[in-house]
DNA sequence: TTTAATGTTATCATATATGATAACAAAAAT
DNA sequence: ATTTTTGTTATCATATATGATAACATTAAA
């Protein structure tokens, strides 16, 4: 039988990148669940992010940062968003 | 017919401080919710904040800071802190 | 009543969220 | 094609979240 044409080490590599990437991903995922749930509140009410900037009190440049999910926004932040969409956060240990 | 012995001007300053209080009130909803839902289930766990502490990777004093509800935490460090517990956070927009 | 365990508060240092402005890119409207 | 609208990215200043340490307070155990 002959070797198979990649070593272990490679794919423990790769598993390993896998496995750091579905971490990654488990750690991320709430933000980028509540980001889309903004999105998608906003789009489907057709405001725009410098509208929502505006009743929220800050930039559409600051709105747009906050969709793109670079970053860790705060629970009061998420709060004050939700509100200016009509919605509002409800965040739930399950 | 006396006088009521309030004037309107505190009466009304009174509900003002309420009215302020009702939407001070409303902004915080959401961070006292989720603590308690922290606090409750650390403590059902009968988990100390410095065995939480060691699980998050942080000091037992801030564990204690985030269950005061003195500030304004991010959403990584609640997840990060739900998910110590054993638990996920889910942030809807309802 | 001591001692140990647990939680609280204050404080400092550092990292980062947020506000703000401006320049650019993309998309839509005309 | 050319404005106009909308969204993006970079950057700076400031406020604040977070990590860390230590002293104190409270409660539980012994």
């Amino acid at each position: 039988m002959r070797k198979a044409g990649v070593k272990f080490s490679e794919v423990k590599e790769l598993l390993m990148k896998d496995e750091e990437f579905k971490i990654e991903y488990e750690k991320l995922k709430p933000r980028y669940d509540v980001i889309s749930q903004i999105i998608e509140a906003r789009t489907s009410q057709n405001i725009t992010q410098e509208e929502l900037a505006l009743r929220v009190g800050t930039q559409k440049s600051n709105i747009s940062r906050l969709e793109s999910g670079t970053y860790n926004p705060s629970l009061d932040f998420l709060a004050k968003v939700a509100r200016c969409l009509g919605k509002e956060v409800q965040v739930i240990l399950k």
